[in-house]
DNA sequence: CCTGGCACTCGGCGCGGCGGAGTGCCAATC
DNA sequence: GATTGGCACTCCGCCGCGCCGAGTGCCAGG
């Protein structure tokens, strides 16, 4: 009995099962794939797979579905990725490069994936943390209130409103900036507590109260994981025809409302050799996913990702073309966005 | 037979359907409600009802059912708004005081009403065009670039990259700074055009295509509908125990996603009296929202509303309640922003 | 180690009968 | 003339039954 011939029996099983959302039996499956063998020697591997659990039988006498265990397995040896038609390709890369702005590339981007892997798509905002600065503003409100702009290098524009105990002088408001903006210049929010810290010290005594609290609310915005934010689309995708979910897709809508633990989950993911990450089922802790798979992947930014990108849908999903349509997109808009 | 009690039965029908989602009988009408009838009298008023087209029964022999032009009926003459306790009212107020910005407001608010009314909640960001400008600032970025900030009284920020043919002259900067400001303090967008136009006069021949170039965008600005973002929360409530849909939630789902339609629905819906406007099932001439209600109102600003919050549900829902939570969390809301 | 054969299991489906809730109508009553 | 009790009728939903087919596990033979 050769171990070959089961993996390609999972693989069969697998492909089917995605195909026609049934358990699927050992002469369908003979019938449907060339495997050279009987039916009879198909139940005996069947038996192993399943004494070793990669699939299970939902009743007696019933056909075999994967289990997560199964689904892994067939992820982890899925060698060939699906290469996109070139209709589609060029589809995508005019859809994304019509954007016009930083908001319109990611809406964009989030509806095509949902469109192409008709499954829910999820794209995190570049992040402040790993991203340049491109300028700092300051702009004084009122008497007593200074707005904080910060400008990224992705297009990003974040704001603060700093409330104040007392006035601020007319005068430190300019220096300030052009203090703040050579020391801010191209550097990424991460590297930057140091030379902001030692920046404090240039200023008179009496300013530096005002200083440190304007350096505060910048450090403090881009330590807010809150402010990750992300979006979504094809939530309707749940609701395909065919019985995809047990219960209800309520505990899943549920989940994908808390974007905090989507956006951890989503962060968390540990990327294989090809760059792409796969959760699947149960690997998924949260509450409400241990039904849904979740591809994902990084983008933007070279070597290192700025944000992720990825699709959710139920376990039962084509792993192949999903993995290639995150990688896709995720290709195209970091070239959009470093264009 | 008293036009009066005929009303009297469509609310019980309605306020009985409602609840227990089953067509509703003339037995246990009277059962229920103190109608000081007996079931054939109720009967009667019943075949009269469904002559005129309020309700309806689904098959030969079954109870009745409100159809929309009974829900309409019994929404329009539904004239105590249920009060909300106190409690609750503490709760909202408490939980919308806690918020840091105007992201976190709307945040809160969008997702408070979902929980109020265990239905979908949407938001519309305060609108720019409704909304007073607090502040206009100018900020070259690079020597041919400019970056107009626009911040409005609700805390809204606004910011647009201007492309120049040649270098802005570092002295102009200031000085269109300081004018726009005190050309702009305190109007509304739309009031704007005319003032700015004369201000173009007041600087020397050589920069006036610039400062036409910088109004050109502020205009441009309030002009986008596309700006117009709107949240949405409790999509999970949708998919509720009670088989609410008849088919699936898949429609309602899919024209949830299209904002810019949920948007121009929001803003289409005219106000009765009581500053509530509500549409019910085809009424809504969107595809896929036609077995739903709205319940929406304005918020914010005095007099004229600023933008728009609503919930949204099934045909058969709690109108009183929807209602009253929805106009509670409005005018919270405007307390909140003016504060 | 593979294969064909065989007995067994079990879920899904269609059918028929039953009960209950509800209606519509009619004649009697106030 | 409105209201009421009575009565016959309708129809949906539910339950139990039996069949069929797909699928399994096992065994003996190649």
């Amino acid at each position: 009995m050769s171990d070959e011939r089961r993996l390609e029996v999972l693989r069969a099983i697998v492909e089917d099962y995605v195909q026609t959302r049934e358990p699927v039996g050992s002469r369908t499956l003979v019938e449907r794939h060339r495997l050279g063998v009987s039916p009879a020697t198909v139940r005996n591997d069947m038996a192993a797979l399943e004494e070793a659990g990669f699939i299970a039988q939902p009743h007696t006498s019933a056909g075999r579905v994967p289990t997560d265990k199964g689904y892994r397995l067939f992820v982890d040896r899925l060698s060939a990725i699906k290469p996109l038609s070139s209709p589609e390709r060029r589809a995508i890369q005019h859809f994304l490069e019509d954007a016009v702005d930083l908001d319109d590339v990611v809406d964009r981007s989030v509806r095509l994936l949902a469109q192409l892997t008709q499954q829910v798509a999820v794209v995190q905002y570049p992040s402040l943390r790993r991203s340049a600065l491109r300028h700092l503003e300051l702009v004084p409100v009122g008497d007593r209130r200074l707005l904080v702009v910060i400008i990224t290098d992705t297009g990003r524009v974040e704001q603060r409103t700093l409330d104040l105990q007392e006035p601020v002088p007319e005068l430190v408001v300019p220096e300030l900036r052009a203090r703040l903006n050579a020391a801010v210049a191209g550097r990424r929010l991460v590297d930057l507590p140091e030379p902001l810290e030692q920046m404090t010290l240039a200023f008179p005594e009496a300013d530096r109260p005002l200083v440190r609290r304007v350096i505060r609310v910048v450090e403090d915005t881009l330590a807010e994981a809150t402010e990750e934010r992300i979006v979504m689309a094809g939530a309707a995708n749940l609701a395909r025809s065919g019985t995809d979910f047990p219960g209800t897709i309520r505990p899943v809508l549920e989940a994908l409302e808390e974007q905090v633990v989507l956006l951890r989950l989503l962060t968390e993911m540990a990327e294989d050799s090809a760059g792409v990450a796969v959760r699947i089922g149960h690997e998924n802790t949260v509450e409400g996913l241990t039904e849904t798979s979740i591809v994902a992947t990084g983008y933007g930014g070279d070597g290192e990702a700025v944000a992720r990108i990825g699709s959710l849908g139920p376990t039962r999903m084509d792993y192949a073309a999903t993995i290639a349509h995150v990688r896709a997109v995720a290709r195209y808009l970091s070239r959009i966005l470093a264009g």
